[in-house]
DNA sequence: ATGAATTTTGATAGCGCTACCATTTTTCTT
DNA sequence: AAGAAAAATGGTAGCGCTATCAAAATTCAT
């Protein structure tokens, strides 16, 4: 804080970066070579005790910051990890984020956010245009990718945990889920409290390929009862409470038949919840309500929810865990981790 | 996807990056000098359209991905922008990011997260180490920062958001609202509406600050009004559902008396709405409950719920476009801006 | 005390890219 | 057609840091 100089360009007109104190200052302030800073710096037990403290103090005095850019250039290292996800809207990603977040951080690595709008030719190029940063790992929701994003990451030969979903095949590790099992266990469950003509509600299914496994596990089991039938409502727009609201008007109004709906996730049951309180519509009397995801406002409403837990902070941090250790050279515990699912079963069905 | 190296680490045993394959490289193929393929990449108007296709040609072929590391080193500048934001818990600071990272996408810039879990000391330490990416500018939550951080920010010399709230003094540029006045605007209301012993809920209000003002913006306002009194009430741990729900019953327990509650945020009193359609209490009839932030959830849930809409999203809009127009040489069209609020009055009070 | 093993420090040479200026090629002017 | 202006291309020299190996200082063993 004491003499940074004001102007960001040198006086020799050529160019600097951000404050342009460089390591080479802090060394001759010193009175050691640059590379004995770096070393104070980035491996403190190599410097002797002398050294050290003089380095700290010309640091302090001259407000080093070291350039990433350099260092990371010259070790072809970062601490930099992309993480890809497809929204920021969905508080699912948000969660995972946060888990990955905390471990990252825990550890002295930096998040770098990537949002594909379930985009999967724009999650190509941020793949490419995120590699650039020369990542030590990195970690991106879904396993479906174009092949193009399969074949930069393979070669890239680096460390990639595919969170969210969980599979057979992936590119290197995966954390996650199965959304076919959810519909399934949904389904077992609608069928056990009597339930027979069950819709599903969710948004964007095309490119929300996971809320379609749920569906397409539901389906299945429905199928196989042979007494059950199901019906598919798809609509445009985010997975908000307000359309939960309006699909509960609109479904009882055109298919006054169905007896249960399960929503792609509770945003939407919630909605539809609060819906139903409004105007008077009994739940599960006139119609059984389920979500998805175990969010803590599923167990406030009345009737409480019913819905799936998916443990979404411990995923990112298991993720982040993996990928972690992989950096470092070991191997995770598991290259595939099923962190599995619970299905609540409350007063909405 | 032809020949992309299996191998991390180059024949010669030195150190590489990632794919390896460099500017050089696709120069040579293109038989073109190096700085003639960073032209092709970087401005390719200045390159003849023989050249800049023979350029893209090399480049697919050989699956190239720039070192960022590198270019950012050579030209001192990135397109990496930290976004500093207490916690990721809080909807709030989500929908800011939502839209931080929308206009900073369409600008082609990248977003790196940061998060300080209130803690200043740690905020300093993340802005110090943030800018060691040689950011072209930086957006923080906040007007209060340690006068380390303020020195450093205003000592990088490059342009400064901070957003959130609005407030006389800012580092550079300033997006956000005056919670003091949210505050008297909504103590107001409810005098407006006849209460006269209010409550305000919060959690960690040491660190929220913001809340906090909300709260002293309420407190001046009874104050004034002569009639009315407040009580605060101050809980650990996070603005939850869960909380307000809790709270609810604690306060009417232990302070009969009041007749409002002022929440800190919509989800919390949500909660305590949840909570009184559970247990039967009437609102606004035994208490009345207001909020703040003016999430979607307030308008669905019976009653519906008086709060304080902020602009959240454009908030964020606001804020990066101001960074942006700052970066690129220009000056916003003001350097701070109050982007208002505006209170509903809805069936909770 | 003396040579060997160990620790600490330094000199050198890049990492992959772009700024800067010089050179060549093309286009324009008269 | 000849010279001037403009456009396209290239050579060189770093950006700030760290890997590598070499040298110096220290500690250890006998």
């Amino acid at each position: 804080m004491d003499k940074a100089p004001p102007e960001t360009t040198n006086t020799d007109g050529r160019r600097a970066s951000h404050g342009s104190v460089t390591l080479a200052d802090v060394a001759a302030l010193a009175r050691v070579a640059p590379i004995t800073v770096s070393r104070a710096l980035n491996n403190p037990d190599s410097v002797s005790e002398t050294l050290r403290s003089r380095i700290r103090t010309a640091v302090d005095q001259l407000g080093y910051v070291p350039n990433r850019m350099a260092g990371a250039l010259a070790s072809a290292k970062t601490k930099v990890i992309p993480v890809i996800v497809p929204s920021l809207s969905n508080v699912v990603f948000i969660e995972v984020i946060e888990g990955v977040q905390e471990t990252l951080t825990a550890h002295g690595y930096q998040l770098l956010l990537g949002t594909t709008d379930y985009n999967l030719e724009r999650e190509a190029e941020l793949v490419s245009a995120l590699l650039g940063w020369a990542p030590p790992g990195v970690m991106i929701a879904g396993l479906r990718h174009l092949p193009r994003t399969n074949t930069i990451l393979k070669n890239a030969g680096l460390p990639v945990v595919e969170m969210m979903e969980y599979g057979a095949r992936c590119i290197d590790m995966n954390v996650g889920l199965s959304h076919f099992r959810a519909g399934m266990e949904m389904a077992e469950h609608l069928l056990a409290r009597g339930y027979r003509k069950i819709g599903f509600v969710g948004t964007r299914l095309r490119d929300d390929y996971r809320a379609r496994q749920r569906y397409d596990g539901m389906h299945r089991r429905l199928l196989e009862s042979k007494t059950a039938s199901d019906m598919l409502f798809d609509y445009p727009g985010g997975g908000s409470q307000q359309l939960g609201w309006n699909a509960l008007g609109d479904v009882l109004k055109t298919n006054p038949e169905l007896d249960a709906l399960f929503f792609a996730n509770d945003e939407m049951a919630v909605g539809a919840i609060l819906r139903a309180q409004r105007d008077g519509i009994a739940i599960p009397g006139r119609i059984a309500i389920a979500g998805f995801n175990g969010l803590p406002v599923s167990s406030l409403v009345t009737p409480a929810l019913t819905t799936i837990i998916s443990p979404r902070k411990l995923m990112g941090h298991t993720a982040a865990e993996m990928l972690l250790a992989r950096i470092s050279g070991g191997s995770p515990a598991a290259r595939r981790v099923n962190v599995g699912l619970e299905l609540a079963a409350r007063e909405s069905t």
